[in-house]
RNA sequence: GGCCCGUUCGUCUAAGGGCUAGGACACCACCCUUUCACGGUGGUGAUACGGGUUCGAAUCCCGUACGGGCUACCA
């Protein structure tokens, strides 16, 4: 009886794909996938002037690293299409045209500077931005003032003109959103939109009930930023296709940044990825860091953004993608906007990295080692040492920081830590530790360990005076795993050469 | 300015009339660790305010304050 669910992703290719917009691309799919019904991404193009080339790439670039494939799209194609507004523009002006003849609509021939002159004449500092509504378009050029000839003769003679939609002067519009309720609006203080604009295409406001309407949307989800515009849709559905056909809407809670609304300028400011990859303006050039590069792995991505804003009442908070499908529901979406805390989505990363596996981290950190300068030709040696060091790593390039010499020597030894306490004991010590490593006839973390403390009683060294150089000659600094698994890892000859080198530093 | 939405630790949140208001991040302390992390234990820390309704309100209602969004031929 109840139709299979549709929900749709509409952004527009204008830009970088915002933490905001694959939240929103996430809590589409979840709810298709969990319900059993598609996800459609459509791609909202309609405003030409903002054309930017490489945008709809880009977001079918991030969609594809996150894991969220729609299952129709300009891309992936499917029976409802074209999926990209531009194309339909030939179906809009129709729908247009038939609320105009209805009397829902209306011909505005205003020019953009009569415009700015009426917001001008009638700013008040009771009304700062006075709107084109039931208030002013008598007073303004359109089909409603002029008269039938008028109108007929401007357009004839092929006047640049939009439709506006005409707004009831005392209606109540309400409608139920799946996540804060009732909402309504009274229609006299919202005012004409405009519908079709002089070119032909579409706004939004026409084009999303339009296409929602041909491409059988059930469910409609979108930023809270448009619930003040919601009147103007129903509307538009009711004259058009009827309320009984609408979707249902759900206003998702906007993802908020240290002031007001999450923004790429907001990143750059406090130093964490808004974007969830790389972004370059193809005009100023200038880059936008993306969570990808960030080092966050898609899973992480994906988890932590389910929970910033909804939550399954458990005190579960790491998901798989399969578990979230299968635990979401909007009604646990939070009606509140969520502030962005990066630090607690750097803890979902080190969460993801500690409980991978260190055969399934391998590509992506030899990657990394690799743009880094390092050659790994022993991909079982990168696997051992990926689950020596992942406990320690947040984010992906730390990879490079605690696993590196692994595959490249230290370049520069902490000696400062070291000499004002060096003596000739200790060099007698690992001469003799050298002797003894060279002859060992196992390479293995425990028996080293215990032949090197051997040595140091039989020397009359505490072992923690020598452990520390020792951990300095082998990787550089005071950091990294246990000093004996990384001897280990290193291999014999390895270690030895190490220590011999840093001897000669030390001295 | 107008309209709309919102308000529980610094942050993300749980608790849909009945508990010492729970968890997580961050922070602090201790333990583990002869490095740094991981891990473990504990700690600091919240119902914006004022009125109702009720035997009883974080929870329901009203007002105030504060925050956010919108107010384009942009989405």
């Amino acid at each position: 009886m109840t139709k299979r669910p549709r929900v749709r992703f509409a952004p527009s290719p204008t830009g970088g794909l915002h933490l905001g917009g694959v939240r929103t691309v996430l809590y589409n799919y979840l709810f298709a996938k969990k319900n059993g019904g598609d996800f459609v991404l459509r791609i909202e193009d309609t405003d030409q002037s903002r054309y930017v080339p490489g945008a709809e790439e880009y977001i079918f670039n991030c969609l594809d690293w996150v894991g969220l494939t729609p299952d129709e799209s300009p891309l992936h194609g499917g029976p409802f299409g074209p999926y990209r507004q531009s194309e339909r523009k030939p179906m809009y002006r129709q729908y247009a045209e038939q609320l105009v003849k209805a009397g829902h609509a209306y011909y505005a021939f205003d020019t953009p500077e009569e415009l700015e002159k009426m917001r001008q004449d009638f700013k008040t500092e009771q009304n700062p931005s006075p709107q084109y509504d039931h208030t002013l378009r008598m007073k303004m050029r359109n089909s409603l003032s002029l008269s039938e000839a008028e109108t007929q003769q401007l357009l004839d003679s092929g006047t640049r003109h939009v439709i506006r939609i005409k707004m009831p002067e005392q209606e109540t519009i309400s409608f139920t959103d799946m996540i804060r309720g009732e909402v309504s609006f009274d229609t006299s203080l919202v005012d004409d939109k405009v519908l079709l604009k002089a070119d032909n295409m579409p706004t939004y406001h026409l084009a999303v009930v339009v296409d929602d309407y041909l491409m059988q949307i059930t469910h409609a989800f979108r930023g809270e930023e448009w619930l003040p515009s919601a009147p103007v849709h129903i509307l538009c559905w009711k004259y058009l296709f009827g309320l009984d056909q609408m979707p249902q809407w759900a206003h998702l809670p906007l993802i908020l940044g240290p002031n007001g609304k999450l923004s790429k300028r907001d990143g750059a400011k406090y130093g964490f990825p808004v974007f969830a990859m790389n972004w370059t303006d193809p005009k100023t050039n200038e880059l936008t860091e993306g969570f990808r590069e960030k080092g966050f792995l898609p899973e992480a991505f994906i988890n932590l953004l389910a929970l910033l804003g909804w939550n399954d009442g458990t005190e579960k908070e790491i998901f798989t993608k399969e578990e979230l499908i299968n635990a979401f529901s909007l009604d646990r979406v939070h009606s509140a906007g969520a502030k962005f805390d990066y630090e607690k989505a750097k803890w979902f990363n080190h969460e993801w990295i500690k409980n991978a596996d260190a055969s399934a981290l391998k590509p992506v950190v030899k990657t990394i080692l690799e743009e880094k300068g390092l050659t790994v030709n022993d991909e079982a040696l990168l696997e051992k040492v990926i689950g020596l060091v992942k406990d320690r790593c947040t984010l992906l390039p730390d990879f490079y920081e605690q696993a590196g010499f692994f595959f490249q020597r230290p370049a520069v030894l902490d000696t400062e830590s070291v000499k004002p306490k060096w003596n000739d004991a200790k060099n007698l010590f690992f001469a003799e530790v050298i002797r003894n490593f060279e002859l060992s006839p196992v390479w293995e973390a425990h028996e080293l360990e215990a032949n090197f403390k051997e040595i140091a009683a039989a020397n009359k060294i505490k072992p923690g005076e020598v452990l520390m150089p020792f951990r300095i000659m082998l990787v550089g600094g005071k950091f990294g795993p246990h000093v004996f698994d990384i001897a280990a890892l290193l291999g014999k000859e390895e270690t030895i050469h190490r220590i011999k080198n840093a001897l000669s530093l030390f001295a």
